[in-house]
Order: C-alpha cells, then sequence, then structure tokens
DNA sequence: TTCTTGACCTGGAGTTACTCAAGGCCGGTA
DNA sequence: TACCGGCCTTGAGTAACTCCAGGTCAAGAA
C-alpha cells in the first residue's frame, strides 16, 4: 500500500514515516517502479508498533538499535525481548508518575474548591 | 533557598528552572543582593506542581497561561481549574495510551516466546 | 592576605524528534 | 492538453530543553 494508508493504518504521519525511514527505523521498505514506497501488512504492523512505542515515550535511539535487531531477522529475538521488557518497566513507572500527578491536581482542585466557597 | 536547593526540591533540573524562569512560567522568585536566585517554599510548590505537568506530557504553551493566571491572583482560580480538569482528562488518555501499548508489547513478547521455543 | 573552590550568573550554541514548506515528477481524469 | 492529487527530496523551522564558555562572588585554606 501506499505511505499515505500506511500512516492511516498505523498512527504515524506521512512525514514521520518518511523520517523514521530515513532514520533506520523502517528495514524493508520497497519502491515501486514509480519510486513510491510501498508498504507491505509486515511494515504497518512494525509502524504501528513504532508508534505505540514513541507514544509510550521510548527514545529513537533505542527504537534504532530495535529496528537494527529486527533487520537482522529471527536471531535476535532475545535482544529484543530484552528491550520490550524495559520498556514494559517504563510504563509501569509512567503509570505511577500518573497516579502520582493525579494526586496532586486532585489536591490542588480541593484547595481551589475551597477557595470558591 | 538557593537555585540547587530548589531543583532537588521540586525535582526539576537547575537549568530547567532558569529557563522556565525566563519564559514567564515562575513568577515572582526575587534575587539577593548578590544577583542570585532565591526560593520560597511557594516557589518550590509551584515548581513541583510544574514538575509533575510537564512530567504527564503538559505542553509549555499551556503551562505559560496557567502561569500567567497564577501570577495574576486569585480571582484566576476558576480558570486555573479548567486548565487541571482538561489536564486530568489528558492523565486518563495516557493511561489509556499505556494499557493499549502493554497489550500490544505482551502480545509481541508471546510471538518471541514461541520462536523461543 | 592571597589563593582556591564551589555555587551562581548570562548568553549562546547544540540536541532531539519531529514538522512544515518549496519545488518538482508522475499517473489519471475532464 | 491542462490540471489535480499524491508522491518525492531537500532544507528550514520549532519545542523544550541541555550544555558550555566565560565571568562574579563569598568563604575557607595556606
Amino acid at each position: 500500500m501506499r505511505i499515505s494508508e500506511a500512516a492511516a493504518r498505523s498512527g504515524l504521519k506521512v512525514d514521520t514515516i518518511r523520517y523514521y525511514e530515513a532514520e533506520g527505523l523502517v528495514p524493508n521498505v520497497v519502491r515501486g517502479l514509480d519510486g513510491q514506497r510501498r508498504f507491505s501488512p509486515e511494515n504497518v504492523d512494525w509502524l504501528t508498533l513504532l508508534y505505540w512505542l514513541r507514544e509510550t515515550g521510548m527514545p529513537m535511539k533505542v527504537m534504532q538499535r530495535f529496528a537494527a535487531l529486527y533487520a537482522q531477522g529471527d536471531g535476535t529475538i532475545p535482544d529484543r525481548k530484552e528491550i520490550l521488557l524495559d520498556h514494559s518497566r517504563l510504563l509501569a513507572k509512567r503509570r505511577d508518575d500518573l497516579d502520582r500527578c493525579d494526586e496532586i491536581l486532585s489536591r490542588k482542585l480541593e484547595i481551589y474548591e475551597e477557595y470558591l466557597r
């Protein structure tokens, strides 16, 4: 499929996909005879994964490493697993941060309520 | 107190505090006779709030607006309340994102496990 | 008293991760 | 044939820090 559809399906913007490809984050993107990118379903799966990793705060350097491993084939699965497990721990930390912030917000809002009475 | 202590207490870095002040995010910071910033406990509370707002994804423009309202006194509390409520809704969205990503990660990890057997 | 150290200051450059705009190609439709 | 939409590349712009150079100043050591 074309880049606009890949964007719609993955959640990434067209510009971001091109940028990610240039930075080596998207292996195996082929071009048609017209020079345009063609995305396979596997490409789109990969982009979708990148979308969620980014959305939850994975730095590009890590994504780059992850993509390099992905490009090297199934032998790198243990390493990739390690990266995803690390990220999963980051998610837990972020959830804690959200809880902490929620707490602070509700305390602040209570104080506001008192002023408003 | 001095800037390094304000940084330690709020979670922000020294550089970030100076940057935030320059951008108008930190009202009422006074200077000593030596020209150095002195932070009151109220300043530190404010910085701590900014820390958590940033940590959970509030854009600087919003923080700027929030700070401007704060600087104008208690009359702006309804507006500030609105901003914090908006942010609270953003937190809920982020929690959903984390759940969604967790799901995707565990599916991916399952697939990896299968390869590893 | 002079020297050194450490914390602070400003201004400006560098970084990350996009994001947008300019200018150009190409295939399909009116 | 003329236009249009979607694609292309290159390069500039933006957000939010982050770091660095070069300088001041107060306080303790020699």
